[in-house]
DNA sequence: CGCGGTCTTGAGTGTTGTCAATGCTGGTGG
DNA sequence: CCACCAGCATTGACAACACTCAAGACCGCG
C-alpha cells in the first residue's frame, strides 16, 4: 500500500530502487487498522506519530464549542498527516477515520533518518506539505467565493483528479467514494439537505453517479467548468505535462 | 522595524542578544517601498526573496477567473511570507499591500545560513509558519461554519489580538485598521453590504469602534464570546500564560 | 473646491437553511 | 431466510439570512 504514496511523491521526481524500498521499510512498522468513524489522534492531544495512509479515506476536522463541525481536509492513500506539527505541541485539530482505516504510524525521528540519508525525498516531502498548504488556500477560496453547486462540484473535482493520480481510478472512471453527504456538507459549509440537491443537480446533467460508495466521473471537462476548477494548484505531474502550460482551458484538461 | 519579527518570535521563545541582531542585520539588507494595492509579487511569477513586513499592512490573495478574489491571508508587521515557497516554483497566490508597505527582501540562502548558525531561530521560524498553517484552518472553519457577524466579530477580534500581541495596540486599546470593507468582505466570503451592517451592528453593541483606518476594542470579552473566538491556535505566550489552561472561558480572555 | 474611493442605507430578491417526514440499504441476529 | 435496525439519502414546505441593485453621503487629498 505504500505504492500509493510513491506514487504521489514521484509527482514531483522520480524515485530510485533504493528510494523507494526504504519508503517501503518505513512503513512497514508499525500497523494500525481502525474502524469508520474512529479518531486517528484528537484536538488537544500531543502528536506521537506521522501517520501515513495506506488504505481508506480520512479527514481533519475541528468541533466548535456548540458542535458544529469544519472538515478541513480530506485524506486518500498515499497521504501523510502531519510531518511537522510536533513544533506546536498540542493538536488544535481532530484527525478521523471516515472509512474503515489501515495506517502506518511513523516516528519523527525515522522520516529525519529517512531524509537525511536521501535529500531528494527531504524535497519530496516538502513538496508534499507545500501541496498540501496549497489545497487548503483553494479550499478557502471554495468556501469564500463558489456557490453552492460549484463547492460541490470542485470538491468532487479535486477527490476524483487526486484519486486518478494515485491510480485509484478504475477503467470505467469510478472510484471508492466513502464521503458521506454529512460529511460533503461539514467540508462545504452548507447544509446536508442543500448538498443533497446539488448532487441531484449534478446527476441530472448526466456528469457524475454517486451511489454505494463509489463515484463515478461521465463528463469531468464539463464538471470542471461547472466548479472553475483549476487543478494548477495540485502540481500533478502527468505524461506529457512538460509539454503544456497553465493558461488555457485544454492546458488544464491535460494536465487533469 | 524589525522589533515585531523579533516580538513575534519571542512568543515562541526568548531570544538571545546575537540572535536578535543577527535578525537586525538580516533585515537591514534590501528594502522595498511599496503603494497602497501594490502588488509585492503575482501569481504566476517565481518567487525570488522572502519577504519580511517592517511596517504597513498586506494580504495574500486568490483571483477567479470571473474576477472573483478570496483575501486568504493579512500580513502584519513582524509577518515573513514564504519562507518555502521557492519548492513549488510558481505562486498560486497574489500577495498585495493593503496601505504603504516598507517590506525586506530576504533571499532563501541567507535565511539558511541563518538557521544554520542558530539552531533556535529555524525552531522559531518553523513555529512561525505552523501558527501560519493553523491560521489558515480557523479561517476555513470561520468560513464553513460561522454565520456572517460571527464571521466579522472573529476577524477583529484575530487582528486585534495579533496587533497587540506585537505591541502596536495603544493605550486607548486602538490599533491601526488599514482594512477597508471591501476587503473584509473578499477575506470572509459575505458581500461589501452585509459587511458593514455587521459591523454596524457591532458598533450599536458598543463593542467597538472602527473609523479613520483605526480599529478600537471596547470589550474584548464580548468581542470574542460574539465570535466563538478562542485565541489558542495564534499560540500566543503572554505573561502567566504558562499558568493557565486552554479550556474555560477564563483561560481565553487570560491568553487573550 | 472637486474628485475618487469608501461607506451607508433602503428595497426587493433569491439562495440556502431549518424542520420534519419518509424511503432506502446494508448489516445483524433470530 | 427473514425481520429488524441504524445510518444514510431524499423530499416538501416554509423561513431567513445574505445578495444585488441603486442611490446618496462622507471623507481625505490634490
Amino acid at each position: 500500500m505504500v505504492v500509493y504514496l510513491i506514487r504521489k511523491l514521484q509527482n514531483f521526481a522520480p524515485l530510485s530502487d533504493e528510494e523507494r524500498s526504504a519508503l517501503q521499510d518505513l512503513a512497514g512498522r508499525r500497523l494500525r487498522v481502525l474502524n469508520s468513524r474512529d479518531d486517528i489522534i484528537e484536538q488537544g492531544q500531543k502528536p506521537g506519530f506521522v501517520n501515513l495512509m495506506l488504505e481508506g479515506f480520512a479527514c481533519r476536522y475541528k468541533i466548535l464549542p456548540d458542535g458544529r463541525r469544519q472538515i478541513l481536509s480530506f485524506f486518500i492513500p498515499g497521504d501523510l498527516c502531519d510531518l511537522h506539527n510536533d513544533v506546536l505541541g498540542v493538536m488544535d485539530h481532530s484527525i478521523g477515520a471516515i472509512s474503515p482505516l489501515r495506517i502506518a504510524q511513523i516516528a519523527a525521528d525515522e522520516i529525519e533518518v529517512l531524509m537525511t540519508r536521501f535529500p531528494r525525498l527531504r524535497r519530496a516531502f516538502w513538496w508534499n506539505e507545500l501541496v498540501g498548504e496549497a489545497t487548503t488556500r483553494e479550499w478557502l477560496t471554495n468556501l469564500g467565493q463558489r456557490t453552492g453547486s460549484e463547492r460541490v462540484a470542485h470538491l468532487l473535482c479535486e477527490t476524483f483528479v487526486r484519486m486518478r493520480s494515485i491510480g485509484l481510478v478504475d477503467e470505467t472512471g469510478a472510484c471508492p467514494f466513502p464521503i458521506t453527504q454529512a460529511d460533503l456538507s461539514d467540508a462545504l459549509g452548507i447544509s446536508i439537505v442543500h448538498t443533497n440537491r446539488m448532487l441531484q443537480d449534478l446527476r441530472a446533467e448526466g456528469l457524475i453517479v454517486l451511489k454505494g460508495r463509489s463515484l463515478q466521473v461521465d463528463d469531468l471537462g464539463a464538471l470542471m467548468r461547472l466548479a472553475n476548477f483549476e487543478p494548477s494548484y495540485l502540481h500533478l505531474r502527468r505524461p506529457g505535462a512538460d509539454e503544456v502550460g497553465h493558461g488555457t482551458e485544454a492546458d488544464r484538461e491535460a494536465l487533469a
